[in-house]
DNA sequence: CAGAATGAAAT
DNA sequence: ATTTCATTCTG
């Protein structure tokens, strides 16, 4: 990291003498990117930073973040006082408290609970890959879960009052004692059945939630009462001091 | 939701 | 190496 903060040219520097956009945008993105961690969902950008780097430069950094947290970000303005931006998907934010008005027509602001000031959005909409409301895409079935689907009623009416965790484990076998030929044939299934999906869903990505905060939505569970799920919010929720 | 089976894909 | 989740449904 050979450019710090105080090295990037702050505010208006003349068409003349441009040190590089991309450069600029690129240094804050190495600079930026350390900060990442595999909890980070929001970035905190410098004031100075943020305003050295152009449009193009907060698309490229907005991009690469996404592909990191695998969301749709959004700019905004530290409301706290702070000289400081914050790049996130618009749902953080709204988790740390904040609200994100969007009038017509405008472009969205965010707005602090404790605040009655209305904070002034910066660069909204990065325009691209961002399908908005992407619904959530169930993952492709693989060869035995096809195999497993098929079967599941066969198996079922065969066995009165069979559970389902047994008709795992019987077609799990019947599964493994299957044939490579037969095994082929559903694995190439599958294949074909991601294949279709991927050429539905172009920017489709598998993304498992963050283990050990699986099927449970909001709740925390604390079972055998180990350490309680450290909350990826302490990084990722900007901290706000009423 | 857990769980049971397998496998793909992400971390 | 470990974890999620896709399928299905009872408990």
């Amino acid at each position: 990291m050979n450019h710090q903060a105080a090295t990037l040219p702050s505010g208006n520097f003349g068409p003349q003498d441009p040190p590089s956009m991309e450069a600029i945008a690129t240094s804050a993105w190495v600079l930026l990117e350390s900060q990442i961690t595999p909890f980070t969902e929001v970035m905190a950008i410098p004031g100075d930073i943020y305003r050295a780097i152009d449009a193009g430069g907060k698309k490229f950094i907005a991009r690469n973040f996404m592909s990191y947290i695998g969301k749709n970000v959004l700019y905004c303005r530290d409301g706290t006082g702070n000289d400081r931006y914050f790049l996130g998907n618009p749902r953080t934010f709204l988790r740390g408290g904040g609200t994100i008005v969007s009038v017509e027509g405008t472009e969205p602001f965010w707005m602090i609970r404790s605040n009655t000031t209305i904070i002034e959005a910066a660069a909204a909409h990065l325009g691209v890959a961002v399908p908005a409301r992407e619904k959530k895409i169930p993952r492709p079935p693989n060869a035995y879960i096809l195999y497993r689907k098929e079967r599941h009623n066969i198996v079922r009416d065969a066995h009165p009052g069979i559970t389902n965790n047994e008709i795992s484990q019987v077609l799990g076998a019947a599964w493994n004692a299957e044939s490579r030929e037969v095994r082929q044939q559903y694995k190439e299934k599958s294949d074909k059945i991601k294949k279709a999906l991927y050429e539905q869903h172009p920017d489709y990505q598998y993304r498992p939630r963050k283990p050990s905060e699986k099927k449970r939505r909001g709740r925390r569970t604390a079972s055998t009462d180990e350490e309680i799920e450290h909350d990826s919010d302490e990084l990722a929720k900007p901290s706000f001091a009423d």
